[in-house]
DNA sequence: CCGTATCCCAGAGGATACTG
DNA sequence: CAGTATCCTCTGGGATACGG
């Protein structure tokens, strides 16, 4: 997306989607917000309620995590199941391309743990440098 | 960072850090932004010089690429030689780090390239579902 | 309990103009 | 050539309030 709309788009509803022909695109736009990578680790090892994600996230506003889930539902990753029972009650999972995802996103957190201490001492360099 | 930052931040000047104490979101935060892994791709066959990367990318704007550009020199990813000639010449390239970075980063967009058709498709399918 | 609606702010990102 | 400065817009994201 971004790339030069410029047209009319009628006020599209929210959930509407934006097919960037590059698929590095897709996957990053979702993966590169605040929280869906949390949110797909949270239901890595367990299915979980809304409310208990949210515990289990944290400090997750609920507008974000709707937004969040509705979104990671759309592309695949999540599936939603709701029990019409009163309170109601709604379970999230991983699907299994989300669970496929989850494999080089694995990877890329195991390097960001790794390396986390050589990016914070390239910074702190910087600071040296252009003082 | 986000959480809560609540009190006084007296101006930082743009080119400022906020380490989060999270590692991945450290990374993410970086790749996640709409030019960084483009820059990275671009970068890792050859060094490049700054209006070169701007063509090799596409349709970046320069103000995007500078800023770009600034903070993946800051993480330790990219190093930025400047040789002081008229006109100036400035040579981009990929350190270790971020040569190392691009092997999770290749494998994620790997699996992104192999399973964009099924993201396009469940998007086409909750919009008849959820009609 | 599981959301949606509304309001607001900060930052991403484009366009254009200017400098060494 | 390689940027910086300025202005603008649009979206991410928090807070709060409301509805089923």
């Amino acid at each position: 997306m971004v790339a030069r709309q410029t047209e009319i788009k009628p006020s599209v509803a929210d959930d509407e989607f934006s097919f960037s022909p590059c698929p590095i695109r897709n996957v990053l736009d979702r993966i590169g917000d605040q929280w869906s990578l949390l949110v797909l680790e949270a239901l890595e090892p367990q299915t979980l309620r809304f409310n208990a994600l949210r515990r289990s996230i944290g400090d997750v506003s609920q507008h974000m995590l709707a937004r969040t889930l509705k979104r990671l539902e759309q592309d695949g990753f999540v599936s939603r199941t709701l029990y019409p029972v009163i309170p109601p009650r709604v379970d999230y999972a991983l699907t299994p391309l989300g669970r496929s995802l989850m494999v080089p996103l694995r990877d890329l957190m195991t390097w960001a743990d790794r390396n986390h201490d050589a990016v914070c001492a390239a910074r702190r360099a910087y600071r040296h440098t252009a003082s």
